[in-house]
DNA sequence: AATATATAGTTCATCATTGAACATAATGAT
DNA sequence: ATCATTATGTTCAATGATGAACTATATATT
C-alpha cells in the first residue's frame, strides 16, 4: 500500500511504499531509507529538520529553566503565570489562559497553590461577576523578579551563539510564522 | 530592595526596583514599566521577545499536531516514540529517552501501551541482558507513515510563511544554539 | 575472585495538562 | 419579560512527565 507522504519543495509528490523488513534472521529491523520509489523521508527534508532543531532547543531551554527555577522552589508553569500577571496586572483567568496557550481548567488547578503561597491574589471583577482578576502580592513580585533574572540568564546564554542580527532574524521569522498559524495579521499586544 | 536583573546587549546593568503599586484606591494594580532606575523589563529586550516568539510557535505547533493526530487515535508522545523508532530501528530505551529528551521512567510508562496496541516490539538485546531494543510492527510502520504525513503537513503549513532561505537560516540558528547549549561541537547523528 | 561503581529499565508518588461536564452569569434575540 | 446562546471559572477523570528509589546486570578496581 502506497502513501502520498508529502510534496517536496519542488512540488513533486513523494510516494513511500512500506519498506520491506530485512536484517539478521528477518527480525523485523527495517531500514527506513530503503522505502519505495523515492527514498526521501521527512527527516531528509530541510524544513522538517529545521523544525526538529527548533523543537530540540525548546526542550533544552525548558530543562535549563526548570533547573534554574528549582532553587526558588518554583516550577515552570507557576513561573509562567507569575511573569504574565506581573506584566499584565489585573488580567482575567481566561485572558491568562489565552496568553499561556493552556486550558482554563489548568489555571484553576495551578492558581490556588500560588494563592496559598501568598504570591497571587484573585479578586472579583467590579462589573462581571463571572470574572476574577489576577494581581501579584509584593512577595509575588519579588519572587517574579528573581525568576525573571533566571529566565534572562537562560535566554542570554542560549542567544550567545547568535549574532544580534541573527537573533533578530530568528524573532522576525517566528513572529511571522506565529501570525501565519493564527491566521490573522500581527496585532499590537498579541500573545506572539 | 534592588536586583541586578540582567545586562543589556551593551553590557549595561539594568537595575529594577520593586515598582510602587498604583491604581484605583491602591488596589494593588502595578504598572511594571514604572520600575526603578531603568524601565527596561525582559519583555522590552529583543532577545527575550525573540525567544518568547519561538516558545509561542512551539506551543501552536504542538496543538496543531495534537489536533492532526487525534483522528489516528495517537497522542503526541506516542507519535514521537513511533517516529524515532521508525527512523532508528533497534535503538534502546535509554537511547530513545536521550533523543526525545525525556526520562527513562516516562518511556517505561508509555511503551507498554504501544506494545499492547501492537505497534511496537521490545526485544532483549543479544549481548547485554539489561537492554531492550525497540522495533515497529508492520502495523506500527503503517500508522507511523500516516502520522508522519500529518506532521509534514503541519510543518509545511507553518513554514509557508518563510522563504526557503529564511527557513534554512532558522535551522542553522537553532542547530548552532542547540550545540552551544549542549556544550559540544556538532556531531554526526546528533539529536539536534 | 571479590568488591565497588555504573548502567538499563521499572515502580512509585506527585504534579501538570487535557477535555468533558457542570454551575453561574452575561448577552442577544424574540 | 422571556428564552436561547455564549462566556467564565470549577470539578472530574484520565494521561503524560518528573525524580527518587529500586532490581538486575555489566564493568572497573583491587
Amino acid at each position: 500500500m502506497n502513501y502520498i507522504l508529502f510534496k517536496s519543495e519542488q512540488n513533486q509528490e513523494t510516494i513511500v511504499q512500506e519498506a520491506i523488513p530485512k536484517g539478521p534472521a528477518g527480525e523485523g529491523v527495517v531500514d527506513g531509507s530503503q522505502a519505495g520509489q523515492t527514498a526521501l523521508m521527512p527527516w531528509d527534508m530541510p524544513r522538517y529538520r529545521n523544525w526538529i532543531a527548533v523543537a530540540k532547543v525548546h526542550a533544552l531551554v525548558e530543562k535549563a529553566m526548570a533547573a534554574g527555577l528549582a532553587p526558588l522552589a518554583l516550577k515552570l508553569p507557576h513561573y509562567d503565570i507569575l511573569a504574565n500577571v506581573y506584566r499584565f496586572p489585573g488580567l482575567t483567568q481566561q485572558d491568562l489562559a489565552n496568553r499561556m496557550l493552556v486550558g482554563r481548567s489548568n489555571l484553576s488547578m495551578l492558581l490556588p497553590e500560588l494563592e496559598r503561597r501568598g504570591l497571587v491574589k484573585r479578586t472579583p471583577d467590579g462589573e462581571d461577576r463571572r470574572v476574577r482578576r489576577l494581581t501579584l502580592t509584593s512577595e509575588g513580585r519579588v519572587l517574579t523578579l528573581r525568576a525573571l533574572k533566571v529566565q534572562v540568564e537562560v535566554i542570554e546564554g542560549m542567544m550567545a551563539a547568535l549574532s544580534a542580527a541573527e537573533c533578530e532574524a530568528l524573532g522576525d521569522f517566528m513572529r511571522r510564522v506565529g501570525h501565519h498559524m493564527l491566521g490573522h495579521p500581527p496585532a499590537p499586544d498579541s500573545p506572539i
